[in-house]
DNA sequence: AAAAAAC
């Protein structure tokens, strides 16, 4: 019974006020009541002038609300009535407003602004939202759109915003405010021609599609909704409802405790023997270049024959150590192979050349041409490509040449099974691919949605609903929908890994590996990276058959655009060095091992008046989505990421990478590094570690088969103003 | 250590 507290008030009564069980009737007035037997009495504190609560009172109390009082929001862990609350509600709002800094009330010091930027300009067309009944139209999948929006802290606090006086304890965010004024542009989104620069893997000259940026007929949602369907009517309204998407980002919140103390040294690995059991380049087999001698390989076997590692070997490669794993034998393709040949030439279709000319790839890279013919001809395929080099386009391209072939476009039907599906590590680079997947598939008439977490997953479901080709994602939401009935994987034809060497790695690969046994047996499965070695041995041999394996040839340092530097340093000069560093014009990309270093550092840039922001898994989607979008638009300089943001993801002209920490792994250094020098381009990586390290570092460098200089620095030391003058 | 799920 409803007016029974006892139970439901059984904390809270304990907590906070013993003699509330006996209390007043229900019905009550609201909070600040004067009913000594409501909770929201205060009888030392003249309730009449207290007409709210603020945001620390609201947090101490929290905890002692009854949800007898608030029996929709009680306990209620998900929003899902709130999707449904009428617009009426929205008056109740100042409820909400608590929920929000809830969420993050352990760590309010972390929470560094970045969480309400919305709040101003961005939320202007908030009147027009009316139209809720449409939410069916919810369907377009515009996900990382949602990502704007991160909480709906702000949402109900609009017109409540007065009441932002008493929320003092943010003193942290003021630079921030400052900044607000221009997110009001952000709504809209006009500005989103960054979103296509964004595509990783044009190198080259090719990366000016930004010009590309306006088309008209798909403007906004080019990259997210994987459903942007123009058969659906809807699309109109899309602008009005910019909102919904981010609301779930609470998710996240437990996580933020981490306080857990930056550790920037490790114990000691430095007893372990340098692995130099990869061959040396130089022994690599002969390659043929032969573009003949290539296309009737298919009989050779060869490759697969050799490519599994020893049995025995296999407890060698330990977690936590890193090795070089043996290279893959494989076909090298050189520039010169490439030259005057199309991506017609190659077997892709009219619109879908015309499509990646759009995009900005008028003829193919080569590892383009290299793995294109394969993939067209049904074979398993393992590229390597560096950094930048065009892996995307890659597999991308014959990928969809391959699902149009097969009864394309014209099974349109509601629900049919996606036939394909790209896996990637982080969100942002599943995003990332589908903003160079989409606009090709498109051109053929095939659909594309994202599978990841951190974002309501509704959106995502009623796209499947309509009925996919092409999904691409992270595994943990792919496996949840799967698991919820929402999706079934039997039909998908295609898999592509990207960052397969990675998706192996502890952690990853079980999850791969169940993902993969529910597509079709014996499909076609596609393995990129640039840094693809004999880690993926274990999914090649359950899932690949006689993969071709592609690689470019004269890809190594010598040919590399890019400048290695180790600074060694104290390290209490770390955060002052690299307050230095960062003291300059172009953006720079800073790793950190932890979060909470991540978190720590971007915020004592910005009280250095650094516009910094950072990127981690400690902030919702949205909030990541947006502090890399930061960085893409120019509006911050400096992003201090966790390795979250080592693999994949392009953000043009970045020109200096610094790693606070130094990597583990010879792998992790060269994906850090290849955010840089992209597209040709000149970049610089500085690597600070403490002098204790250097014999560590000087053998991770050596595996990655990079040439470095040391040099011990100090604060204000030439050498950190050389570099801060690049 | 980080990443990846949570209507």
């Amino acid at each position: 019974m409803p007016t029974s507290k006892k139970p439901a008030v059984g904390r809270a009564a304990k907590n906070y006020d013993p003699s509330y069980s006996k209390g007043g009737p229900k019905g009550a007035p609201k909070g600040g009541s004067k009913s000594p037997g409501h909770r929201g009495y205060r009888a030392d504190e003249g309730a009449p002038k207290k007409q709210r609560w603020n945001a620390d009172e609201r947090a101490a109390r929290s905890g002692e609300r009854s949800s007898s009082d608030r029996p929709a929001y009680g306990d209620r862990p998900a929003y899902g009535n709130r999707t449904e609350r009428p617009a009426a509600g929205r008056s109740e709002r100042p409820a909400y407003n608590d929920r929000a800094p809830r969420t993050d009330r352990p760590a309010y010091n972390n929470d560094r602004n970045n969480d309400r930027p919305a709040r101003g300009g961005d939320r202007p067309s908030y009147g027009d939202r009316a139209p809720r009944t449409d939410r069916p139209a919810y369907n377009n999948d515009r996900n990382d759109r949602g990502g704007d929006r991160p909480s709906y802290g702000d949402r109900g606090q609009r017109s409540e915003r007065p009441s932002y006086g008493d929320r003092a304890p943010r003193t942290d965010r003021p630079s921030y405010n400052n900044d607000r004024p221009s997110y009001g542009d952000r709504a809209p989104r006009t500005d989103r021609p960054a979103y296509n620069n964004d595509r990783p893997a044009r190198g080259g000259d090719r990366h000016s599609y930004r010009d590309r940026a306006p088309r008209t007929d798909r403007p906004a949602y080019n990259s997210d909704r994987g459903g942007d369907r123009p058969s659906y009517g809807d699309r109109g309204q899309r602008s009005e409802r910019p909102s919904y998407g981010d609301r779930a980002p609470r998710t996240d919140r437990p996580a933020y405790n981490n306080d857990r103390p930056a550790r920037t040294e490790r114990p000691s690995y430095g007893d372990r023997p340098a692995r130099t059991d990869r061959p040396a380049r130089g022994e690599r087999p002969a390659y043929s270049n032969d573009r003949a001698a290539r296309n009737d390989r298919s009989n050779d076997g060869g490759h697969s024959s050799n490519f599994y590692p020893d049995r025995d070997s296999k407890p060698k490669f330990a977690a936590g150590d890193d090795v070089v794993l043996e290279r893959l034998e494989a076909i090298a393709t050189t520039a010169a192979d490439v030259v005057g040949v199309t991506f017609g030439d190659l077997g892709l279709g009219g619109n879908i050349v015309r499509e990646l000319a759009l995009l900005g790839a008028p003829s193919p890279f080569p590892i383009q041409a290299a793995t294109i013919p394969d993939v067209l001809a049904g074979r398993d395929v393992l590229g390597r490509g560096k950094t930048g080099s065009g892996k995307t386009i890659a597999f991308a391209a014959p990928m969809i040449e391959k699902l149009m072939e097969n009864n394309g476009a014209k099974d349109r039907k509601m629900a049919r099974k996606p036939r394909a599906l790209i896996l990637a590590p982080t969100r942002e680079l599943a995003l990332q691919i589908d903003r160079t997947v989409q606009p090709i598939a498109r051109s053929v008439g095939l659909f594309t949605t994202q599978i990841y977490g951190g974002v309501p997953q509704y959106r995502q479901v009623s796209a499947l609903q309509r009925g996919v080709d092409i999904i691409i994602g992270t595994a943990g939401r792919i496996e949840d929908l799967v698991e919820q009935g929402r999706l079934d994987l039997s039909e998908v034809v295609i898999t592509v890994l990207d960052e397969a060497d990675y998706m192996c790695d502890l952690g990853f690969l079980e999850p791969v590996q169940r993902i993969l046994r529910l597509t079709k047996k014996n499909s076609q499965r596609l393995l990129f990276s640039a840094t693809l070695d004999k880690g993926v041995a274990s999914l090649v041999k359950e899932f690949l058959t006689n993969p071709a394996v592609h690689e470019v040839a004269g890809e190594d340092q010598a040919s590399s655009t890019i400048d290695h530097k180790v600074l060694l340093i104290e390290h209490r000069d770390k955060a002052s060095i690299i307050g230095q560093l960062v003291d300059r014009q172009g953006k720079t990309l800073i790793f950190s091992r932890t979060r909470a270093y991540a978190e720590q550092l971007a915020d004592q840039l910005e009280d250095a008046g650094v516009k910094a922001t950072s990127l981690h898994g400690d902030l919702n989607q949205a909030r990541r989505t947006r502090n890399l979008q930061m960085l893409t638009s120019g509006r911050v300089n400096v992003l201090v990421a966790t390795d979250v943001a080592a693999r994949g993801i392009h953000v043009d002209d970045i020109d200096l990478v610094i790693q606070a920490d130094m990597p583990d792994e010879y792998k992790t250094y060269l994906h850090r590094a290849g955010r840089t020098g992209r597209a040709g381009k000149s970049g610089t990586v500085v690597t600070l570690i403490p002098k204790q390290r250097r014999r560590r570092m000087e053998d991770l460098l050596d595996r990655a088969e990079i040439d470095s200089s040391f040099t011990t620095a100090t604060p204000g030391d030439a050498s950190i103003t050389a570099l801060a003058n690049l």
